[in-house]
DNA sequence: GCCGTTTTCGGCCCGACTGTTTTCAGTCG
């Protein structure tokens, strides 16, 4: 079993324990010995070989024993038994927002709902408001719920496909020993979530690779497979289709696959003004074949550079690429530090020594600590002593580091009423203030707008911090007024975050390109909880890139002093 | 269920918000 098969048996028996009414201490127990596996950087099965799982924080006795026997026979008796109290579809039903453990129990007890669509169907018929504690204002709201649970299911996050696909790209290459196998479709364009896995291999024999594709042991069920094309379900559930073809015609299936639609309809016009066909196998003048071996021939011969597949949403990009007027799109080696990461002096896993060695490791220059405040007190947030403690420490370490540096930043709380979470003169000691809203999400336009501009005008604070608060496919982004909220970044020269964790991606491209447009100023940040979390810059680089982003647009491309000194400038 | 220079037992996860409440329960971060 994986370190995340493992956390995930962990996490679902912490949902069930916490259904069963059990104390919340127990769930909260598994979950964090859960999460401590996740982050452990190493293979769980090696450490419990060397009698090492007591290593892990959060793992005493009675989970030793447990993981002892998951991890010695795949199997946990406790798990099977639980099942037999707690039917796991009752689990399912705290995917839905605003369903918690409680609700979850009810409706199953009450209404025998196992699943979803059990709810759903109770909540159309009425049902849900006979129920204590519940009313029609609930009953709305998890139907509502529900509705965004399904628009979410169609829908992968970028940060959990694009993994699946990059191992499976290394084991087609190595397997055909070739190197043209590809991501393509929205994956290549690097869009926020994806659809599914689509993957290109330009081989010889291309009945050969779809052979070797469907025969990779990450399939578990192959839905069709035919000479060209072959479409399989991962163990994990995900579908992918591979196309394979002579590399010979690879530039044009390249361009074609990774699209957009849109894109490739606006190409295809252009080709025909230059009495041309374009299609999936290259171009047609006439009966006349036109082959195209690297996609860059396919733009060559349309009389354009290449675009950068991020670009490729007809948004522009071929105006813009007639013109020699494309961006010269940002990219990760860019990136001299991060702006936004937590340690274990709040809600996160590592300390600050190991947070500044991994953003060492990564080539940094400096990396901004900026954990909670006092107002989230779930994330143990810092108070002002706490904060003045960790500044010495700070303080201690950078005195070890050559050619890096550690600043002094905080994730200010936006308070209700868009007050700060730390007195001015407290804020004026940081070098990095990073201002967030976390609770009180479902505030009309016009409060949340207006307390998140409050907050802007506040002259210590240097970035907003995940700006529309969505999560993806499971919260919709806040009520906030983001073209407001451009408008004043400009104005007061409040950076906009652009936060790189996957199921945030926030801002996403759309207002980075509009900040672009207004001047106002971006940076991009892991909000790093675990050393490893520091390396989803690259999907926060992607969007960026999709906003049409140079490196002078993003503040953590400067070097550290020239950053210090623009941080100043609302002071 | 974990953990311990305050404790081997008793803390640990607090505060805002919402809806259903008329004093509180559930959810979320």
């Amino acid at each position: 079993m994986t370190n995340r098969q493992v956390a995930d048996l962990l996490r679902l028996i912490g949902d069930m324990l916490e259904i069963k009414g059990e104390v919340i201490y127990k769930s909260l127990a598994y979950r964090r010995a859960a999460d401590n596996i996740e982050a452990l950087g190493r293979d769980i099965n090696e450490l419990w070989r060397e009698g090492g799982l007591r290593d892990i924080p959060g793992v005493g006795a009675a989970l030793e024993n447990k993981l002892d026997e998951l991890l010695g026979t795949g199997r946990l008796g406790y798990y099977d038994k639980l099942q037999e109290e707690i039917p796991i579809g009752v689990v399912s039903l705290l995917s839905i927002p605003d369903v918690g453990p409680k609700t979850a129990k009810l409706l199953w007890e009450e209404l025998g709902a196992v699943s979803v669509a059990d709810v759903e169907r109770a909540a159309r018929e009425g049902k849900l408001r006979e129920l204590p504690g519940l009313g029609v204002r609930s009953e709305q709201r998890i139907l509502e719920g529900i509705a965004s649970l399904y628009r979410r299911t169609t829908r992968i996050p970028l940060g959990a496909a694009w993994p699946v696909a990059r191992e499976l790209v290394q084991a087609l290459r190595s397997r055909l020993g070739i190197q043209m196998v590809e991501p393509v479709g929205s994956l290549r364009r690097m869009k926020d979530t994806v659809g599914d896995i689509d993957l290109l291999v330009a081989y010889e024999e291309p009945e050969q690779a779809t052979a070797a594709f469907t025969a990779l042991p990450q399939v578990a069920e192959v839905v069709s497979h035919g000479p060209t094309r072959a479409t399989v379900i991962l163990h994990n559930g995900l579908q992918v289709d591979l196309r394979a073809l002579h590399p010979e015609r690879y530039g044009a299936l390249l361009q074609y696959f990774t699209g957009s639609k849109d894109h490739n309809v606006a190409l295809r016009a252009l080709a025909q003004r230059k009495g041309l066909s374009l299609s999936e196998y290259g171009f047609k003048r006439g009966e006349e074949e036109v082959l195209c071996p690297r996609e860059e021939d396919v733009y060559r011969i349309l009389g354009l550079p290449w675009i950068p597949p991020e670009l490729r949403e007809d948004r522009g990009e071929l105006r813009a690429a007639q013109q020699g007027a494309l961006p010269e799109l940002l990219q990760l080696a860019d990136i001299r530090g991060d702006l936004h990461s937590h340690t274990n002096w709040s809600d996160a896993a590592a300390t600050l020594l190991e947070m500044a060695q991994a953003a060492q490791g990564l080539g940094y220059e400096y990396l901004v600590i900026s954990d909670h405040t006092q107002g989230l007190g779930i994330a143990n947030g810092l108070d002002v002593a706490r904060l003045r403690q960790q500044r010495a420490e700070i303080e201690g370490l950078n005195k070890r580091f050559s050619g890096f540096r550690l600043l002094r930043g905080a994730e200010v709380e936006i308070r209700g009423d868009g007050t700060l979470d730390y007195p001015d003169e407290v804020l004026q000691e940081l070098d990095v203030v990073i201002a967030s809203v976390h609770v009180g999400l479902r505030q009309d336009k016009e409060t949340i707008t207006a307390r998140v501009v409050r907050a802007m005008r506040n002259p210590h604070v240097d970035i907003l911090g995940h700006p529309s608060g969505r999560l993806l496919g499971y919260r919709e982004a806040t009520n906030v007024d983001l073209d407001s909220v451009l408008q004043v970044a400009a104005e007061t020269g409040t950076i906009l975050e652009v936060n790189a964790m996957p199921n945030r991606l926030d801002l996403d491209d759309v207002h980075i390109r509009r900040a672009i447009e207004l001047g106002v100023a971006l940076c991009i940040n892991s909000d790093a909880h675990s050393t490893g979390g520091l390396e989803v810059m690259e999907y926060g680089v992607a969007t960026a890139r999709r906003g049409w982003a140079e490196a002078r647009h993003i503040v953590n491309t400067l070097p550290v002093e020239q950053l210090r000194k623009l941080l100043t400038r609302k002071e």
